[in-house]
DNA sequence: TGACAGCTACTCAAATTTGAATACAAACTT
DNA sequence: AAGTTTGTATTCAAATTTGAGTAGCTGTCA
């Protein structure tokens, strides 16, 4: 259901490592940009997934430090993760939505200061995100992450055009 | 930081509610498509809200039944999550990432078998998400909750179009 | 009338998430 | 060489989420 998995499984395919070594893992993927996977949960998942013999520990050492790596049965468990992602459209989640939801309890105004607010803010997203295309394959990310971003870019493109739609239907009283 | 909260007290500005009305609220407004909020959180939240003072118990019925409505301090913290949600543009969640980020990890095969899928999906959602539109003022929701949908469409066919350009680039072995 | 389906309404244990707190090591500064 | 910042690495209690399970209520059909 939730991401943490099988980013943890997909990053311990690079090799073994420790919890914080698969933190820093997903930062270079971008993962820490788009899924809320707190760094307290990577551990979390490590051991619980060692507990049900999805991962071994190569490395118990002292001081707490502990090395993972997948095995096959978690292998086959990421592959069947992996093959459900690609194949179920899931609701994507966008905390606009809930601003959305709610306009009307806003006065226009109020909506319209924040729409251009918004408008400029989506801009600078927009431009940040094609400027980070191409920056990524120095740290050592696979080329392909560069399609993240551009789908990134596209679904802000994709509200920077809805913010500009919405704010001459404001301010005619067509909204909300 | 997570919508629980919002939601929560967005669907108790319409009027004292217990938390089944809480629910079928949201139910109506979409809000269960695309927030995850489990109906078990509704009551979490409702009751913790109320220990903080932001709501006030009407109706403490027998057998559990309990009505909850927004106070004055309710109503400030309703405003204040509101104004953040449309000034701060925080990341689309979006599960397909997921799979994007892993697509070395399947053959070429795979992933073109995957996209042509999954392309079908997006086209099918697509059109349930542009026949929506409309469908839902019957349900008691306010109009402006069609927006929430059409910017989900859009979200949607970001994602196809992003689905349609890659095929090829798979195929001529672009990607990954 | 009583039996069955479906809606209303919530509880609770288990699982997961969160991020502040901790600790030690390496690099740098003075 | 002692002190300071920065990076590595994890733990843990508290908060939240989850959804199966439970139970009452209402209509309806035989």
């Amino acid at each position: 259901m939730s991401p943490t998995r099988i980013l943890i499984l997909g990053a311990l395919l690079d090799g073994p490592m420790n919890g914080y070594g698969v933190r820093r893992r997903l930062e270079i993927m971008g993962a820490d940009q788009w899924a809320n996977v707190a760094f307290g949960s990577i551990y979390h998942g490590l051991s619980k997934m060692a507990d049900e013999g999805l991962l071994d520990v190569v490395e118990a050492g002292k001081g707490g430090k502990v090395v993972y790596a997948v095995n096959d049965t978690g292998r086959m468990e990421f592959y069947r993760l992996l093959m459900g992602s690609w194949s179920t459209v899931q609701p994507i989640i966008d905390p606009f939505q809930v601003a959305l939801t709610f306009m009307d309890r806003l006065r226009k105004e109020e909506i319209v200061a924040a729409l251009h607010e918004r408008r400029r803010q989506l801009a600078m997203n927009v431009e940040a995100t094609a400027q980070a295309v191409g920056a990524k394959q120095r740290y050592g990310a696979p080329g392909h992450v560069n399609e993240n971003l551009r789908l990134m870019g596209a679904m802000l493109q994709a509200q920077l055009d809805w913010v500009e739609q919405a704010i001459p239907r404001v301010e005619s009283d067509e909204l909300p």
